[in-house]
DNA sequence: TCCCATGTGTAGATTAAGCTATAAATATAT
DNA sequence: ATATATTTATAGCTTAATCTACACATGGGA
């Protein structure tokens, strides 16, 4: 069985199979797209999609797009699983910010071992969740179930308690953080607004209205 | 003024630094013996030594040898403070063993951004000396003084303290732990045998024999 | 159906880091 | 002091990842 799960791959390939990851979750990523997700051009993806088709990470047929196979894939949800554990780290241990993490990250999960990843998640007592509340892949390969019924699809009078919060933007993340919108808290929606798509909400006795924007980016489930 | 602090190196100029620094502490270094120490050719040191010259990391003359700028000297010393802070990060709170611990800082020291290294500096309360004992370069590139005496050195009847272990060898690091000698141990030496450079010390109520390549590599200071 | 815009691939160059083979400089030994 | 051995540098090649310029494919609109 090729591609067991040790082989080491460059920074370069690992941003690759990230970048069709998240272009493609379940379909097929275009060459353009993945160039400019990447910032580089078309060409250079051209090449690369090559390459990682003979490592047997992509199914790739040209002028057809690209796929990531099972490996690729299981690849992906382990780089992922160290970011998120990493992000964690961050945010719980060092005292980062929102706006500091993400680069941060972005290095050292190209960077740290497989142990490395398994001792932090033992240290932060293996949480199933990141503090965006993004799933964390387990060391298997699969992914925790996590709600995600957007905020703005709720009805008025339902109680929801958020699970994840759908944005890298550190100005995002930092407006939430601030009205204490964050993964486990419970809303109410009190108030919708036909057109402009307004929800107001109520939590902590406080009352607070956020746009339709922010609020397709607040994910959760209805309670009771 | 060029090279102040903040321009990111690559992985393989950070280490042709520091094999430099290792070799030639305060003196020069032959391209030979930088090659070895990074196990790389000859004329790759000999390529990398001009391009770090122009970096104005060295001083360089042709046949001449290698020597480091102050510039130089201080990017090492803020990639050795990061590479000890991260292995005593590993030791401590990740659960890594002596055999672990070198390789994973060894890759990660690169890839750490100076933020990162001043909170773990934070999280681990600041800490002088690493696990070893070795002394970790402050943030503004100095180094904390450390007793350096090898008991080796050390007259019978006298009362000894650990500072250090001058190795990055995990079996002669396992063995010295598992006797319990290690940085802040207080040993007595009861005789030394005048050819083969034996050393029998006492210490919790213990006595052990020591060769003298051994004790060689244990640093400290001689009390009362 | 043909055509042209967009998207994709190919060719060829560049940069960083390494290598081998060989030549030149320095050091050592008779 | 000369010859030999060692050390260091130069020349030229390789690989990975990128680029620009250009050529070809595909598919939607006239």
């Amino acid at each position: 069985m090729p591609n067991s799960k040790d082989v080491s791959l460059s920074t370069s390939v690992e941003n690759y199979l990230k970048a069709i990851w998240l272009i493609a979750r379940e379909g097929t990523a275009s060459t353009t797209a993945v160039a400019e997700q990447l910032g580089v051009s078309a060409p250079s993806v051209s090449a690369m999609l090559g390459k990682l088709q003979v490592l047997g990470f992509v199914e790739y047929e040209r002028y057809r797009g690209v796929q990531l196979t099972a490996s690729g894939t299981r690849r992906v949800l382990l780089l992922l699983r160290g970011h998120r554990l990493i992000e964690t780290f961050l945010l719980e241990h060092l005292g980062y910010s929102w706006d500091e993490v993400h680069e941060e990250a972005e290095k050292l999960e190209h960077a740290v071992s497989e142990r490395f990843t398994e001792r932090l998640g033992e240290l932060l007592g293996h949480p199933s969740h990141d503090p965006h509340g993004d799933p964390i892949p387990r060391s298997d390969g699969t992914l925790p179930d996590t709600p995600n019924t957007p905020l703005a699809e709720v009805g008025v009078g339902q109680t929801f308690e958020v699970s994840r919060l759908m944005t890298q933007a550190a100005d995002a993340l930092h407006y939430l953080a601030e009205l204490g919108v964050q993964p486990g808290a419970q809303l109410r929606v009190v108030k919708r607004e036909p057109f402009g798509g307004l929800v107001h909400i109520r939590y902590d006795g406080r009352e607070e209205v956020l746009s339709k924007e922010l609020a397709m980016l607040i994910r959760g489930e209805v309670r009771r």
